[in-house]
DNA sequence: TTTATAATTAGAATAATTCTATTTTAATTG
DNA sequence: CAATTAAAATAGAATTATTCTAATTATAAA
């Protein structure tokens, strides 16, 4: 095998599958899997290339069912830039995206815990916000 | 005819398009006359529907080729939701969109220039960013 | 006016995502 | 540990969103 859940992160898939009454199957177990192992922000079908060298016969209506689980159970967050296909980010911590214009890389940026109440602030009474994507387009000067 | 654009947009279209060498057709014109009209966030279909009240001959590859020419001069704004078509926004004042999951309605959330400043501190030095889109989902336990 | 170039057009092509019908698999129960 | 049942996976078709292509039309400049 190729690399594996740990523990902890088969538990939480497992924990948070179970609490939905979704059964933990191998397809799911390894979109996962490929998802956490590499922290950049595939697209539905860079995940299924990924998870063939797993599971060869793996369809890409399968990929997109099981991301979609993923999503519902809060593991895996979707990220939408503009006109471009949906990327998948495992980062669950508070954080925005910035694509950079030149090399079209993808990076997480970190939100403290004060920005975070600070964004909330622009909620008027009555608005509950279940979640929110904070996408930058820009340009980096630097390496990274 | 139906509607039309005050003097001080129409003047404010041509003068983008200018700086960018670019003609002021009146499909363009026609384009943006709609997004302004109503201030929603309409998807290239819907923008299309209202066009053709005024042209009914224009194409859907025009109204998005007129969308994408304006989006490039700064008068529209592009709004994402996930795996969902994209959406256009006239109101270029800094602001993020709240979806209401309940009723699909898309609010628009003004953000005040503290705020606007405050979400700027979590870009690292020698990221430049030209453009934001911040999204909520959720929903909104009251009229608006 | 003519000319050169840009923009529009229709429709085909592509890309992203979803749906459908069938088969397989996981969990449950006798 | 079979048989059953319901969920999930599968292939491929269908749909939707967007882009491309080649031909036509319109704009601006000379």
């Amino acid at each position: 095998m190729a690399f594996s859940l740990t523990d902890k992160d088969k538990e939480g898939l497992n924990r948070a599958l179970k609490g939905k009454g979704l059964r933990p199957t191998k397809q799911r177990t390894s979109v996962y899997e490929v998802i956490l192992r590499k922290k950049d922000h595939p697209t539905a079908d860079e995940v299924l290339l990924r998870v063939r060298r797993e599971l060869p016969t793996i369809s890409l209506a399968t990929v997109y069912n099981c991301l979609e689980t993923l999503v519902d159970c809060g593991l895996v967050r979707q990220v939408n830039f503009d006109r471009a296909p949906t990327r998948f980010c495992p980062n669950l911590t508070p954080h925005a995206h910035f694509k950079c214009t030149r090399t079209g890389e993808i990076f997480d940026l970190p939100m403290d815990p004060n920005t975070l109440e600070h964004l909330k602030t622009i909620l008027p009474k009555g608005f509950l916000a279940e979640n929110f994507d904070l996408s930058f387009v820009g340009s980096t000067n630097q390496l990274q």
